[in-house]
DNA sequence: CGCTGACCCTGACGGC
DNA sequence: TGCCGTCAGGGTCAGC
């Protein structure tokens, strides 16, 4: 489920029970996630407080004073707050236990997520390469424009590429693709600069909205009834596929793009 | 270095 | 009903 906006939502929601306490115990039912769960995870995360949590990219990072807990969603993951012990269900994978009684419970029917450790000061491999986050001052319009000359790619892989941002899903990379007025299989390095201004502003923009209104979801998340919960937002042309464009009726249509569906208004979309 | 395609896994859904 | 193919919001990696 988790794009970007949604991870913000589950570190929003998870980080006020996290933050200050100790972990009981780590609790793996399945290792077999993305990547082995490590086997020692659970000794060296046993009594140790945790001081903040973070995100990076759709990376959830729990900071503790021997080092930090590296936790990603996959395609399918959740982490959701318990308040009492309930009996885990067929894909809760992980709990972590915490002290006062809260389990933080992770849920991923596909694996694709992981748990992950990273020693303090640590350059971890997963995140060493990683673009700016889009949300920051360092993701401007001259960046991208610059990122993308001479790539012979569709600018929609580029901005879905975590080397040069991160966070960009499939849904809102179509979603700023639309507000922009960008065609999502044209050559990243034949698009003007005028033209990586508005993309780089609809990226930001769809990416805000999209975690303030996640923000609305943030309470069935914490109250723990488990329901990810998808954004009220509307989407525009992601599973819009033959419906009429928002913008001029016209018929949307639907391509592959590195074997993700994108859909594009032909007539909005150059 | 840039790009493509294979791959990791389960579940939902549509067609027959 | 059941079986089969297709698709799904993540990302890494090998190979050219």
């Amino acid at each position: 489920m988790p794009e970007l906006p949604e991870v913000e939502t589950t570190r929003l929601g998870i980080a006020p029970y996290a933050c200050g306490k100790r972990i009981r115990e780590l609790v793996v039912r399945e290792p077999r996630l993305r990547w082995p769960v490590p086997a020692d995870l659970g000794a060296r995360l046993r009594g140790q407080k945790i001081l903040s949590v973070e995100r990076r990219a759709k990376y959830l990072l729990f900071n503790t004073a021997v080092g930090t807990l590296l936790v990603h969603l996959g395609m399918s993951g959740s982490l959701r707050v318990i308040r009492k012990a309930t009996a885990p269900q067929k894909h809760d994978h992980i709990d972590i236990s915490l002290q006062g009684g809260i389990i933080l419970r992770y849920c991923d029917p596909r694996r694709f997520g992981c748990f992950l450790w990273r020693e303090p000061g640590e350059d971890h491999p997963l995140l060493r390469h990683l673009g700016p986050e889009p949300l920051s001052s360092d993701f401007h319009e001259d960046y991208l424009y610059g990122k993308s000359r001479g790539r012979k790619g569709a600018v929609k892989n580029l901005i879905m590429d975590g080397k040069v941002v991160v966070g960009v899903g499939n849904i809102y990379a179509n979603e700023a693709l639309f507000r922009a007025g960008v065609r999502p299989d044209r050559q990243a390095g034949r698009i003007s600069a005028v033209r990586y201004r508005l993309l780089t502003a609809a990226i930001k923009q769809v990416l805000t909205t999209a975690i303030e209104q996640g923000g609305t979801t943030l309470k069935d998340f914490v109250g723990g009834d488990g329901k990810p919960g998808y954004f009220a937002q509307a989407l525009l042309v992601y599973g819009r596929e033959g419906l009429p464009c928002t913008r001029c009726n016209a018929p949307l249509r639907q391509l592959r793009l590195g074997q993700r569906t994108t859909v594009y208004c032909v007539a909005c979309q150059r």
